[in-house]
DNA sequence: CCGTTATGGAACAACAGTGTTCCACTCGGC
DNA sequence: GCCGAGTGGAACACTGTTGTTCCATAACGG
């Protein structure tokens, strides 16, 4: 694909950021409450996406990105591999209102690119099996179960962050220590 | 509330509970869809619920009772806290779609009844402070918390057996086993 | 068995969201 | 400054959902 000029690429992205944080609040918002959030018109969100789901596979992609590169971010072939998964949350808890939109919008998971079989998922099974061999990780726990409760507890970390107004970094510390004790072998 | 008459008692359980059923799956499935699963016309939904939003009360009310009802089965008051958690994760384990739906319906929770201090959740703080007092769970894990973990673990759970087809009873242990854990000073 | 009670279906108006077109505008870069 | 890329807004048709009304008919109960 050729190169975008500045500008559209700007756009571009104003408008993609502004659909996820929106979304991520109401799914069902409207493309118009979108463009309004994003501050352009409605119009032009259809000039850079045609159909709803196309701004949506958008979305996919750009989630689907940033989630490639938080798990590069962990290095998680380093060290122990309960360790590793502690650095992964870290990062992946980062990502906020992205998350919130995958763990709540399954649409979007089932798009085209995420074929259940992601470089990220992949590499995050792989590590829990290193885990179970290793020792450092519950063998009574399956890799997908793990994989399913490292997403909840982020999910219920950024919920505790909303709903009881704790900040952050105590969220995030709940979340690890949770998980760090919940995997222990 | 006059007793309804049996015939209509029976076709207002129907339509709540293909709603609560098809719901789950789809929080933005048409008040058409939801007389086709509960096997009746789409007439008759607005005879029971003239608006939607009195379909979505009705469904909140009756959700709330079964999870009151559950609390109460779990007999919080018995035994050691951590004990009581878990009994308590199993009986609300077996509320199945009303789970989902609650978990991923914030409408619903926002609605009259739930001021945030139903009996069934000041129950279940109460017991979370218990064992903190009796030191069977985590001193470090703040009441909400633990209350935002177990619903989680259950909606994960959930989650397992529509993904990976995780026979049920084995997703339940999967769970209990991770809240022991997790919640263990 | 007969009347009340409950239901299903069709037809309707109203509404919100979507997707399209067209035109006037403004902003950025040469 | 100028030209074209980029934009905003108005207007439109179209769709699916909602909520309403009316009537024929089925089911239930005394």
């Amino acid at each position: 694909m050729a190169a975008e000029s500045g500008t559209r690429a700007r756009t571009r992205r104003a408008i993609v950021d502004a659909a996820v944080a929106l979304l991520a609040g109401d799914p069902t918002a409207s493309l118009g409450d979108v463009a309004t959030a994003a501050g352009v018109g409605r119009t032009t969100v259809h000039r850079y996406f045609p159909e709803r789901s196309d701004l949506l596979a958008a979305i996919s992609a750009d989630v689907l990105d940033k989630v490639e590169a938080a798990t590069e971010r962990a290095r998680l072939d380093d060290g122990p591999a309960a360790k590793a998964l502690e650095r992964l949350c870290q990062e992946y808890f980062e990502l906020g209102d992205g998350l919130t939109l995958m763990f709540d919008t399954p649409q979007l998971t089932n798009w085209s690119d995420w074929d259940e079989e992601t470089p990220a998922d992949l590499h995050f099974l792989h590590t829990v099996r290193r885990g179970h061999a290793e020792g450092s990780i519950d063998a009574e726990l399956h890799e997908e179960w793990v994989r399913n409760l490292v997403w909840a507890l982020l999910y219920t970390a950024w919920e505790h962050t909303r709903t009881t107004g704790t900040p952050k970094h105590s969220a995030l510390t709940l979340c690890l220590h949770t998980l760090r004790k919940a995997i222990a072998p």
